[in-house]
DNA sequence: AATAAGCCATACCATGTCGTATGGATGGTG
DNA sequence: CACCATCCATACGACATGGTATGGCTTATT
């Protein structure tokens, strides 16, 4: 039973609830953010919800704000500074994002984005990681001593590419998928 | 009203429903797509819903089915052999997934494959689609002269970046991102 | 004109959901 | 011990939705 997995808690908090929307939203997107399900997984009811929060907006406010802090203190951590490195950096990062590994950093960032397209709030925290992010890895690029035309060019296309592989079923168009994905990254970062 | 725009008819059929639900797929998606809500745009009640369709599942065969045949007439045309062609040819297919362009296009695309993430029949089909377009596509660049690895890549890359580059908000990023987005079609179908 | 078929409206039930109001249980503090 | 704050349960109203049952209107057929 899903209510067991908490049970041991004799209180939640909103750091609680705003982990276990993130975990639903990831599986079942922004609609199964119901409050009534989430009350269920702990082994409660909504009774405790409104004591934490005020609506399910304010719910939505502290998922997306978690989100987007995590976001950004994850690639700047990704993206430290390493002399001499940087192709490493790079290919860590395209890593990092296949589906394979990661699966449910894969999907929050699916989750949120399909959210963003239709909600003028999730599309500002979006585009603030993407801003941040997009930065970040032209910085690495730069360091590699490319232009900066080219180095904008080549991180736009790293998280293109990233998040729309992981919308493809690609597994059935090759079995040896991870070979081509391979050469890909190579020509992503270049060389 | 909404109601209007198909007054005059007197009557509806299956593809009526059919192609109200995928216009209202690729904006809500595959949760807007409720038989209530098309009725009422329709500006009659799910009595005339039932009259067509056995139950929503019904309707979600048809959708689906209707997306598939159309996306694979579609590739078929635009990577159809015209030899000596095949660089613009690819260099089009791009512009088409080009979000400033057929934003109604892009919006089914993503909603199928948003649904897809967490339908079983919906993957099924986008599977499907895409082991077409793939292998379409990588003839496309074998007829250019590249290695099978290396088209397979290629036309792998091509797709996972158009399919992305929808989900980014890029604008903001940089003004000029249309230059951006051409030195990396270039990038990709290769010189 | 009578009948039938096609198409839709209306009424109804069951369920899920948000939000509110209020009561109850527990533990700390004076 | 009395009181209060914290945290959750219960019960309720309001609404949207899927699905069913049934009635009614329009058009074609005989």
């Amino acid at each position: 039973m899903r209510a067991e997995k908490t049970s041991a808690r004799v209180t939640l908090d909103r750091d609680e609830w705003i982990e276990a929307a993130i975990d639903i939203l990831a599986e079942q997107g922004v609609q199964g953010m119901r409050i009534e399900v989430l009350a269920k997984n702990f082994g409660v009811t909504k009774g405790s919800f409104y004591w934490h929060f005020k609506d399910r907006q304010d719910l939505v406010d502290g998922v997306l704000e978690t989100w987007r802090d995590g976001r950004i203190r994850d690639i700047d951590k990704q993206t430290g500074a390493s002399p001499g490195r940087e192709r490493e950096q790079l290919l860590h990062l395209i890593d990092v994002y296949s589906a394979t590994r990661n699966r449910k950093g894969i999907s929050i960032e699916l989750a949120v984005r399909e959210w963003a397209r239709r909600d003028a709030q999730a599309a500002t925290i979006v585009e603030e990681v993407d801003t941040w992010r997009l930065e970040c890895t032209r910085q690495l690029f730069v360091r590699r001593g490319l232009s900066d035309d080219e180095a904008k060019s080549r991180s736009l296309l790293l998280y293109a590419y990233v998040f729309g592989q992981s919308l493809m079923a690609c597994e059935r168009y090759d079995p040896a998928v991870g070979e081509l994905k391979r050469w890909i990254a190579e020509l992503i970062v270049k060389e």
